[in-house]
DNA sequence: TTGTAAGCGTTATCAG
DNA sequence: CTGATAACGCTTACAA
């Protein structure tokens, strides 16, 4: 376990240190000679300099580090693998610390953090801004993601939650109806209020009354959403159109709503948020506000690395990545951007594909 | 930028840095009256010991080093899920380095986590053990997923890939089928060998010849599973029954037998691998092999944290996760396994329900 | 109970 | 070109 030093290779080498770093580094000066009899040793005994070490004295870690939330499903896999690659081509690598959904939890990470990353992006949609400002850390750049931060003194990028739910429920009053319900994602989450805003906006601008009976809560779980729409199902006359803030609740919507005796998109049409992948498998085929969570993640590196880039700080930006609806079967007007689940695979983004190792 | 440090505070408070550090690491005795005075002009400061400088010492970075090959959908969300709770509880945070599906990368990989970690969990099912032990750290302990290294000098964790597909294999053949064919994973993949053996040890155990005609090659993404039952399909007679190296090529391979002009499970049966959660919402549902990725992970941190644990290295232990049959509408059995997609969710584990943040 | 000082393994700055 | 040597920020004997 004693693990070997740049002062192992050094007596080894018949060198000193001072040395043996510049070789390792292309640093400086070295005898071609010398060079060659250095490498050699380091490579017999196997020498990668201490990381620690090093990042002590040049104050750089290489890597990045990731604070998020609870996240299932793929949307944590796939905002990791927006960044992993980005990260990597840039030389960073990503600490990871998931599931803080309070303020305690997020500041302990972020100080266990402290001086091993470079940069930092944090998701938090379920902490305010405000409660956020007193933890984050003042010697590395932050970058903000999904949090009510907006207009605050860090980069931030935030998903149209708004825009796309308006969207999706400005369709649904475009194909006629008018007793529009929505089941609401977790309490205090900043996404679920966006989507519940950007729901009730569509209704005003369709000239559909806000009717507080058809908003249910939910807690972005399939079970949460199959309880809500149970609880929409029974009501006289039920809502002929149901969206869902995200779509594991409309999976579970819609078998509620078969189990109640009511036919989608026949009886009531559907429609969720995220287009997760089993969106466009389940039967029919669920409508929903697609979110590119990969670029998400690339976004994020790249702010980072480009403020890094920079010497003098710039105004933060604030960007907001836009959704995309995606019309299916499941709310009863199969649009333009119908896709069916089982088309030729050349026609489709296979993204989602692979899932062995 | 300036970033302030453990003497800032001990100036401030009027103490040397030795007492600082007692203070803030509980260690030593500290008179009641200066731990107070130190306590609130850490916390004014808003001071956080530098993680690099004090792992360089303490020769601990409460890191787990984590190196991923390309891993897609829930398989990669899974198996770090199963890690975090458990790495954190135990103190841990996780260095995440993914999709390296080669040597080279890995080796690099391993590297840059020198000095950074405490022990290292290392999934590669496409580079052989023997590439591996070169680059493995000597210093650091490791845990290895799903590599070819059984026997070898590291302690390691394994899905059953062999006794799963066989289990399969072995449950089609005693539906009656007999020319059952097989879609395999990526060429060089170790899981994908594994399952490949399986399923000639259970045409053998079945007394099927075993037709290299029926053996196809696949990539473990959905078009390679479309284009690989679009050459059964053609195969005079086709087989009856399809075992997929993963659920991925199932499902792509479903939609190609479709468009052939077959029915699923009515001509041909089909079954996957891995269960992934669009198994069960596909039309018909996914008879598939079950792997408990989430598990998996946490059994690698469980290990890892033991290895930590003892002083004298114990001879490495290497576990094997037992896979389930989940059997379902898609190979014409509906057996005591069986889930169908929407029932009441209140029976169902909600696990991959929650997507939204 | 507290302070001084010696490292931890590197890189960086000097002289030589 | 190369070698001492001083940092980097912290923990930990050892003294006081």
């Amino acid at each position: 376990m004693a693990s070997i030093t740049i002062r192992d290779v050094a007596a080894r080498a018949g060198v000193s240190i001072a040395t043996v770093s510049r070789v390792l580094n292309g640093s400086g000066p070295v005898r071609e000679e010398t060079r060659a009899r250095v490498e050699q040793v380091a490579a017999e005994l196997n020498f990668t300099p201490h990381g620690a070490a090093r990042s002590l004295i040049t104050r750089r870690t290489d890597t990045f580090g990731v604070v998020l939330p609870d996240l299932f499903g793929e949307f944590f896999s796939e905002v990791i693998r927006g960044m992993d690659p980005l990260a990597r081509g840039n030389g960073y690598h990503l600490l990871l610390s998931s599931s803080h959904d309070n303020r305690r939890e997020i500041e302990f990470a972020l100080q266990a953090m402290r001086g091993r990353v470079d940069g930092l992006i944090v998701m938090s949609p379920n902490v305010s801004a405000r409660a956020l400002e007193s933890c984050l850390p003042g010697d590395v750049p932050v970058v903000l993601l999904n949090c009510e931060a907006a207009g605050g003194p860090w980069p931030a990028i935030n998903v149209d939650n708004f825009g796309g739910a308006r969207a999706m429920v400005l369709h649904l009053a475009g194909l006629g109806h008018r007793r529009i319900a929505m089941v609401g994602g977790s309490a205090g989450n900043f996404d679920a209020r966006e989507r519940q805003r950007g729901y009730l906006a569509a209704l005003a601008e369709a000239g559909l009354p806000a009717d507080p009976a058809l908003e249910v809560a939910g807690d972005f779980t399939e079970r949460g959403g199959y309880r809500a729409a149970e609880a929409l199902a029974r009501l006289d006359p039920p809502p002929t159109a149901l969206f869902c803030a995200n779509d594991s609740m409309a999976v579970g919507a819609m078998s509620a709503l078969r189990a109640a005796g009511l036919r989608v998109p026949a009886d009531v049409a559907v429609a969720g948020f995220d287009d997760i992948p089993i969106a466009r498998y389940i039967d029919p085929a669920l409508s929903s506000v697609h979110v590119d969570v990969h670029r998400l993640g690339a976004l994020a590196v790249g702010m980072l690395c480009e403020t890094l880039g920079k010497e003098t700080p710039h105004p933060p930006v604030h960007e907001m990545l836009p959704t995309r609806l995606v019309i299916r079967r499941s709310c009863g007007a199969t649009g333009p951007g119908d896709e069916p689940a089982h088309r030729h695979p050349d026609e489709s983004g296979a993204g989602h594909a692979r899932s062995s190792p």
